[in-house]
DNA sequence: TCGAGATTCCTTTTT
DNA sequence: GGAATCTCGA
């Protein structure tokens, strides 16, 4: 107790009121840097010593895992014992758990497996192909977007209103067609999740009762981006007598696309008179000249519950601001100040790249390639997602439960046995006739001897191969690593992606084999489920960040996005461009550049010490060249706080003097030599330089180079002695 | 049924 | 520009 109380003290005003309020509702608004998680787990710990909340009593609701896991292991560290029973989790996470506990009541079948988002799209896509659906005038990949907007907002599709608009009446068809397939093969989506256990809590009121009894205080991170169902969720559960404290930041609203409402910020105070609301704007993390950028720029946004960040800091290198020729230049710029930035001192680790889009990771990658810099990407296509992991766990999924019509139907034919498009559709349709799973329609059709010859008899030995798996049918006591590993080799996976060449096989053989190791730490679970049930329900919910590799000394690259919530004492971010970020896409959408200039705020606000802008004049983007003005936000900047550097170049290139220029055909000679306009090129006397332009042809054709110490030079290609860099 | 060329898509995406 | 998906011929 003395030692909560003593460790609190250390905390300032603001951060001490909201830990040790008594107010049963609690709003926090915490700007970025103003210790946010430490309030939420100083307050964690301080319910439970007080005796406010038992550990059993206290919910925790992040929205990753990671998260989870950090809250958790750091509110571990400030009690002196070990918690034990605390709800920590993501709101998915907590929700699958009630569910699993609770399956009867919400009216699923016992092993219901989760549904991600890969699976949701082939199945939507299915639905389409059955409904026969006027071509085109539905495009799946949208219909999956609008079936997840509908369960964000806790619509299911018997609720969505009949119209009399072709397009939408066939989405709505779509959608309840799509609810059915769901229910009948046990498959619940992400939304799904959230909606039942919505469900649980409306339909069951004594269990309702009974969470409301264990639980004392809920405690929700990232507030701002809760949705309508996690909101009404919430609200339920607390009734009137669960307490509830919310941590959140409306300046850090970047998922409003993905149905987050900042708006629930003002709920609680609507549904809660009580709520007290504190305001922590003392930022710990950034100089005072990133402290200053970032206001600036987010003070562009009108629609703002006004906080001031303020940092006893009163210094900080200036904001470096380059102007790229190109990408190419860009990468090779940022490259290059990380690699003296190492050479000072920098632990890579402490230097993180970041930018709008993925696609902008590639040519970013290449330079730290060249300059071999250590780095790891973030986010981008995570673990579980890769082809050859989903192929393994298709398999495992379809053991631990045979009416899993996705993963049924993703590997009844991978590898290639002959089983093709027209087998599937006649299983299909049979399926859909007799309102069974594509399993049970194989059984059928197979006992009718319908299905017959090559396909027939590989359906059969598919479905013999899969029960033979089977830890509960067959007698085989095979651990669930070793169960993995049977399936990737009796299946033939191993030896179908063996025939993708080299490199790529090595790869997709590795990661099959990091399936193996993840499958290890379920062996030994104690609980309802069974090992294999564990590892799939964890395998759908987790994104698989690697968790080996998270303390290599690399630099990190990662989209502004995935930024959120970490921080880095030096922050480059690429791609400063309108059109990009801002994002052309957000430039239509009402309040679409107020969100991407939070999402600046959220970029600029990552850094501690020192922070890089880029942006690239001419930008090579889907195969061409496309020239855009600074990003906005730069102007927004106060340019006091910024330092431009441009590149060593005696004239500053402009659209006639390179531009225009760069419309023109290359010269054929310097693509032979391996060479475009923008490359980066070293000359053994002239030092390093980039090619502005090229004239001429075949023996004649000359390079105009700008060198970083010697000016700009018009070289002969045939002569001087250049070399990609 | 399979695999190679053709065509299409391309913002972010914690779950 | 590149992957991912689709289509068509063998």
């Amino acid at each position: 107790m003395s030692d909560i109380v003593e460790k609190i003290a250390q905390l300032n005003a603001p951060q001490q009121q909201a830990v040790k309020t008594d107010s049963k509702h609690v709003v926090v608004l915490a700007g970025a840097g103003s210790g946010k998680t430490r309030v939420l787990t100083h307050r964690i710990a301080w319910l439970v010593e007080t005796g406010q909340a038992t550990p059993h009593g206290v919910m925790a609701v992040t929205f990753t895992n990671k998260a989870a896991r950090e809250m958790k292991s750091r509110v571990e560290e400030l009690l002196p014992h070990q918690p034990y029973g605390m709800w920590i989790g993501t709101f998915h996470g907590i929700a699958h758990r009630l569910l699993k506990a609770h399956w009867r009541a919400v009216n699923l079948p016992e092993n219901f497996q989760v549904l991600d988002s890969d699976d949701q799209l082939r199945l939507v896509k299915r639905i389409i192909r059955e409904l026969a659906v006027p071509d085109d005038l539905i495009d799946a990949k949208q219909m999956q977007w609008t079936i997840n907007g509908y369960k964000d907002e806790g619509l299911r599709a018997q609720y969505v209103p009949e119209t009399a608009d072709v397009h939408l009446s066939w989405q709505r068809r779509i959608y309840v067609a799509y609810e059915a397939l769901c229910f009948r093969s046990g498959l619940v989506d992400f939304g799904e999740l959230l909606l039942r256990a919505h469900e649980l809590w409306l339909n069951n009121p004594t269990v309702l009762a009974h969470y409301q009894q264990q639980f004392q205080h809920v405690l929700v991170d990232e507030f701002q981006d809760t949705n309508r169902i996690q909101y009404a969720w919430l609200r339920v559960l607390c009734g009137d007598t669960v307490g509830l404290t919310v941590v959140g930041d409306d300046d850090q609203s970047i998922y409003g696309w993905r149905g987050a409402r900042v708006e629930n910020i003002w709920q609680i105070q609507d549904d809660y008179p009580d709520t007290e609301m504190v305001k922590l704007e003392q930022n710990y993390r950034s100089t005072a000249v990133i402290l200053k950028a970032a206001n600036a720029v987010i003070s562009n946004n009108s629609k703002r519950l006004g906080k001031d960040l303020w940092t006893e800091d009163d210094g900080g290198e200036p904001i470096r601001l380059y102007a790229a020729y190109n990408e190419q230049d860009e990468a090779g710029y940022i490259a290059d100040s990380i690699e003296s930035q190492l050479d000072g001192g920098v632990i890579a680790s402490d230097v993180a790249l970041l930018y709008r889009s993925n696609a902008q990771s590639r040519v970013l990658e290449e330079a730290l390639i060249r300059g071999q810099i250590p780095y790891r990407i973030y986010g981008g296509v995570r673990f579980y997602e890769r082809l050859e992991v989903r192929n393994v766990l298709a398999y495992l999924r379809l053991i631990a439960n045979r009416n899993d019509d996705a993963a049924f139907e993703r590997v009844i034919n991978v590898p290639a046995r002959g089983i093709g498009a027209k087998s599937v559709e006649l299983l299909r349709s049979t399926a859909r006739d007799e309102g069974c799973s594509l399993w049970d329609a194989t059984l059928l059709l197979l006992q009718k001897g319908q299905l017959k010859g090559r396909a027939g008899g590989s359906a059969h030995a598919f479905q013999e191969l899969i029960k033979s798996l089977d830890p509960q049918a067959s007698e085989s006591e095979l651990t669930l690593s070793a169960l993995c590993k049977v399936v990737i080799e009796t299946t033939g996976l191993a030896q179908h992606f063996e025939k993708e060449g080299a490199d790529k096989a090595r790869s997709r053989l590795e990661n099959m084999q990091e399936v193996v190791n993840a499958s290890r730490n379920y062996e030994d679970v104690a609980g309802e489920l069974t090992p294999l049930d564990a590892f799939l329900s964890e395998a759908s919910l987790d994104a698989g960040e690697g968790q080996a590799a998270e303390h290599e000394d690399s630099v990190h690259l990662m989209t502004l996005h995935a930024a959120k919530g970490l921080e880095f004492d030096h922050v480059f971010i690429a791609g400063l461009e309108e059109n990009l970020f801002p994002h052309r896409m957000s430039l239509d959408v009402r309040e679409g550049v107020d969100e991407e200039r939070r999402l600046c705020y959220v970029g600029i606000t990552r850094a501690k010490k020192h922070l890089c802008l880029t942006y690239a004049e001419s930008r090579r983007l889907y195969g061409n060249d496309n020239r855009n003005r600074p990003s906005r936000f730069i102007e927004e900047i106060p340019s006091e706080l910024i330092e431009a550097v441009r590149p060593t170049l005696s004239v500053k290139p402009t659209f006639s003097s390179m531009g225009g220029r760069l419309a023109e055909p290359m010269p054929m000679a310097m693509g032979q030599a391996g060479f475009q306009l923008g490359s980066a090129v070293r000359h053994p006397i002239f030092g390093d330089g980039i090619i502005l332009a090229a004239a001429g042809a075949g023996a004649n054709t000359s390079v105009t180079v700008a060198f970083e110490n010697e000016g700009t030079k018009e070289l002969m290609l045939q002569y001087a002695k250049l070399t990609a860099i």
